[in-house]
DNA sequence: TGTACATATGTACATGCATTTATATGATGA
DNA sequence: TCATCATATAAATGCATGTACATATGTACA
């Protein structure tokens, strides 16, 4: 992925609200818990109990984030008889995860 | 950059401590005025005083917020004489960044 | 060495926000 | 409709953190 856009210059201009918008995306992401949430969604569709288990929180937490996640449009909502399935929206959210883990893993010495 | 990865299917395991790691790093971008700081440095290196000019924001909030940024390594500092000029650390924060303004943009509707 | 400039650091405060607890809504099956 | 399960919402609280203000460090040049 980040060979592709190597020695990639961005010259990023982005009025106030834009800025704010995308502040407002990662700050969502930058909660432990709410990145636990989305990163247990990214491969299929989980409920919401499934979740609150994979990660430890308790369904009412995990409820609130999800709900977060979903107006930021994050993921999406399916529901299925008495549960509600959520999974990532789109592919941009996976990219973005997967090149932060890149960094992550550099930035702790692992050869990438 | 989002078709390369279309349908990826990301089945990401993470322990505590490397979520916990992500998560810091996503909170980092996750303030407005932080991430107009990063947004500042991606195309070259700029001066402290060039950066707190563009974004608004006083020189010693800048210097606060630049000392976080290159802790986290999302920022590299040169010195320079007088100055100190702060560029990206490397293409993963370019990539993040764009996946997530291609994000942003469709949620607001607009043609990607 | 002394002054001016550029950047960094220390401290304190006020706001924001994640979390818990309790309660409510919605769906299924008897 | 009643009981039960799954999820959602509401209110309260305690901690984290962005910001401002004051001060310190570092660099260059006279």
């Amino acid at each position: 992925m980040a060979a592709i856009v190597a020695n990639l210059r961005l010259a990023i201009e982005l009025d106030e609200g834009r800025t704010a918008d995308l502040a407002e995306m990662f700050r969502l992401l930058g909660d432990s818990t709410r990145l636990a949430i989305v990163i247990a969604c990214l491969d299929g569709s989980r409920a919401v109990a499934d979740i609150a288990e994979q990660t430890g929180a308790s369904p009412s937490l995990v409820s609130h984030h999800l709900r977060l996640l979903r107006a930021a449009r994050i993921l999406r909502a399916e529901r299925r008889g008495k549960q509600v399935f959520y999974g990532a929206q789109d592919d941009h959210i996976r990219c973005v995860l997967s090149d932060m883990i890149e960094h992550v893993a550099e930035a702790h010495g692992d050869v990438s």
